[in-house]
DNA sequence: CGCGTCGATGTAATCGATTCCACAAGGAGG
DNA sequence: CCTCCTTGTGGAATCGATTACATCGACGCG
C-alpha cells in the first residue's frame, strides 16, 4: 500500500506539505501543491483512514445499534440515517441486536472499541449499565424510535397516541367493543408506550382493557403468532387484536390463518409500524404509520450537533392512522370530508386518518 | 480516554508487559498478568481499536456492499453475513449502492480507505475500474448472489436455473401459454441470468418468448409495476407475469390491482426470491426460493478462508420452487405423489417444488 | 565455578497520518 | 539598509498500540 511518504518522495516535498495539500490548508504554494495532486494521481494514493483516525482522534463514522434488522421498520430507519450521514459527511456502521440485550452490549462495545465519533441506539432493554456508563462518560449519543428514562440524552421518537386514539375511535365506530393488544417487551419504551396510549383510548371511549386482552409479545413474529393463539382459545375471544409492530401483526394473521379464520369477518386486526406489503396482504392491513425517514434524519442532526459542539434537541414526530380493510367495512372517502383537528368523541370520524382506495394503493401521501 | 500508558503505570509495569497480557503472550508471570488485569478492570480500559490496526494492518472487519438494503431478499443476507462474521471474529461494515453504481463505489472506496480486511460484494453493474483494481490489486474479495465475470474473484450464489425450469412446468401444467418476465438490469448477472434460465425452459416446454414479454426493470418495485402496466396495455397481454426479484413483484401487483384485475383470474404472477409476507399476500405467491442464509454463511467462510491465507472456493446452491396460489389453482400436494428427481416432460409434476397448504402457512420446510 | 539457556521484562522503533515549531526567503516600511 | 511580517516548507513529536531486541537474573550442567 503507498504511503504519504511515497507520494511525499514522488513529489520531491516532504510529508507534511502533501499532508498539507490532502486537508487544503491555505499556505502551500500552487507549485507544490500541482506536483503533490500529480504524485497522487500518478500513485493512486489513498490516505490510510486508520491513521489518520489515531492522530485527529476522530474516525467520522457514526454507530447505529438497532433492535431488528429484519423488521422493515428498522431497515428504513437504517437507511434514511446512512444516507443522512453520507450527507454530512459521516459513515454508519449497523450493530443488528436482534432483540437481545447481550448482542446490543457486544455491540455498542466494539463501536466504542472502533472509537466512533458517535452512537445511535433504539435500546432492546431499559439500559445496560455498559451503554449508562458510556453515556455518563460522555461518549455522543442519541435515542432513536425507543429510549432510556432517567438518562440525559436526546431522544428522536413518533408519538402514536394520537394515532392509536384515532384507531380505537374507528374501531368502535365499526362496533367493535373487545379490544386486545399483543404489547411489546416491558422493557422497551415502545412496548410500554403503546399499551398506555391503546388503554387511554379505550377509556376515553367507556372500554377497558382486561389482562386476558393483554398479550406479551417480543416484537417478533412468532410471539405475535403465540399471543394471538391465546386470544383465541379464551372463552370470549377479542374482536380486534392490535399489534404493536408489524413483525407481530405478520404473527396473528398466521395465527388467524393456521384456524382457517377470516380477517375481518372473524377478527379484526390492525398493526403499529405500516410497510408497503400491508397494501397486498388479505386482507390491506390498517396501521399506524410513523414518519420514518425524517425520524432517521434528525436522529443523525441531533447526534452530529451533539458531535460538532451544537446542543442536540430531542425530537418528536406524530404517527398517523392508515385506514384498511382489516378491521370491518372498508370507509368510503366521502364519509370523512374535513377532519377537524381538535380531539373529537368517538362516535365522529377519526382525524388525520388516511383511508385508502384502490385509486390509490401504493402511496399514502394522501392527507385528503 | 484511558490507554495503555495508564495500565501500565497502574500496574507498575511496562506498556509491553501490559499488550503481553492483553494478547495473551506465553511469557508473563503470574504476578505480572494478575496486576496488570487488576488494572484493567479498575481503569475500565478498552484498548484502542484504531492504533491496533494501525500497527497489525489488519481490522478484523469485513465490508459488505449490497444492492438494496430495502429488499427483504439483501436484508437477510446482511444478517447472516454478520453472524457468520461475527463467529469467526470479524464485525461488518454493510453499504447500501441503492442498485446505483455510483454509490457503490463510493462506498467500496471508503471500505478500502478504512482498510477493511475484505470485501464481500454483490456488484450494482458490470463492474466499475475501482472495483477491478482493487481485485487485481489482491484485496480479499467474494462475490455474493451477483458477480462479474472475467475477474478472478470467488462467487457464492444460487442457481436458479432448476427451479424456473419447474416454475415453467407448473404454468404450462397450469394451461398457461403466454408467459412474461420482467427482467433485472442487463448489466447484472442476476438480471440476465434469470431471463436465459426463463427462456431455456420455455423452450423445453416448446413455448418461446417474445421481445414484448420481456419487460425492463431495475429490481424496484416502481420499475415492476411499469413493466406491468405495459403487458398489460398490449393486444394479447400474457397470462403470466414471472418478476425477477420480489420487490418487482410488488410493483407487479400494485398495476394489477389499479386496473381492478385479479390474481390470479385475470393474470397468474411468480417471483423470484422468497419473502415471508409472500404467504399473506392476496394471492399468497408462488415463489422461487434461495437458500439465503447459507448463501451468506459460505461467503463470508470463503472471504475469510481467502483473508487468513487458505484457498477459497466459489459456492453455488441450488434455489427451489414454492407453489402458492399464485398462479392458478392451488395443486393439492396428494396430486404430486413422489416428486422424481430426473429431467421430466412439461406434463409431469415440477420436481423439488414444495406446495403449501393451509395446514402449513408459515414454514417452507416441508420437502415432502 | 563458569557458561549457556530460558523466562520475564523493559526500551525503543514502528505503523501512517497531522501539526507544532523553527527557519528561510522575500516584500513592505521606516 | 535593517527590521518585521508573511508565506512556504521541512523536521520531528505525537496518537496508542505491537513487537524486535537488549538486558538481567536464575538455573542446570559439565
Amino acid at each position: 500500500m503507498t504511503s504519504i511518504k511515497d507520494v511525499a518522495a514522488e513529489a520531491g516535498v516532504s510529508v507534511a506539505t502533501v499532508s498539507r495539500v490532502l486537508n487544503e490548508h491555505p499556505s502551500v504554494s500552487e507549485d507544490a501543491r500541482a506536483r503533490v495532486l500529480a504524485a497522487v494521481a500518478s500513485l493512486g494514493y489513498r490516505p490510510n483512514a486508520v491513521a489518520r483516525s489515531l492522530r485527529t482522534d476522530q474516525t467520522r463514522t457514526l454507530g447505529l445499534v438497532i433492535s431488528d434488522v429484519l423488521n422493515p421498520y428498522f431497515t428504513e430507519l437504517a437507511r434514511s440515517v446512512e444516507e443522512e450521514a453520507r450527507a454530512l459527511g459521516y459513515s454508519v456502521i449497523i450493530g443488528n441486536a436482534d432483540e437481545r440485550p447481550d448482542l446490543q452490549d457486544h455491540h455498542v462495545r466494539t463501536l466504542l472499541d472502533r472509537r466512533i465519533d458517535g452512537l445511535l441506539v433504539s435500546p432492546t432493554d431499559g439500559g445496560s449499565p455498559l451503554m449508562l456508563d458510556a453515556a455518563r462518560a460522555g461518549t455522543p449519543m442519541v435515542f432513536v424510535d425507543r429510549w432510556i428514562p432517567g438518562v440525559d440524552v436526546p431522544v428522536v421518537r413518533a408519538d402514536g397516541r394520537g394515532a392509536v386514539r384515532d384507531l380505537v375511535t374507528h374501531l368502535h365506530r365499526l362496533g367493535h367493543r373487545r379490544l386486545a393488544i399483543i404489547a411489546g417487551p416491558a422493557a422497551t419504551t415502545t412496548g410500554q408506550e403503546r399499551v398506555a396510549a391503546f388503554r387511554e383510548a379505550l377509556e376515553e371511549c367507556g372500554l377497558d382493557l382486561p389482562d386476558q386482552y393483554i398479550g406479551q409479545g417480543d416484537f417478533q413474529a412468532a410471539s405475535g403468532r403465540r399471543a394471538t393463539e391465546r386470544f383465541l382459545d379464551l372463552a370470549e375471544p377479542p374482536q380486534v387484536v392490535f399489534a404493536a409492530d408489524n413483525l407481530m401483526a405478520l404473527g396473528a394473521l398466521d395465527a388467524v390463518r393456521a384456524r382457517g379464520l377470516r380477517v375481518p369477518d372473524d377478527i379484526a386486526l390492525a398493526a403499529f409500524d405500516d410497510i408497503r406489503w400491508f397494501v397486498h396482504t388479505d386482507p390491506p392491513i390498517t396501521a399506524i404509520a410513523q414518519p420514518t425517514g425524517e425520524l432517521g434524519r434528525a436522529a443523525v442532526r441531533a447526534l452530529v450537533d451533539r458531535i460538532e459542539g451544537r446542543a442536540p434537541r430531542s425530537v418528536t414526530l406524530p404517527a398517523r392512522l392508515v385506514v384498511r380493510r382489516s378491521c370491518g367495512e372498508n370507509p368510503v372517502p366521502s364519509e370523512n370530508p374535513v377532519p377537524s383537528e381538535s380531539p373529537v368523541p368517538c362516535e365522529t370520524p377519526a382525524t388525520n386518518a388516511t383511508a385508502e382506495t384502490n385509486e390509490n394503493p401504493v402511496t399514502n401521501r394522501s392527507q385528503s
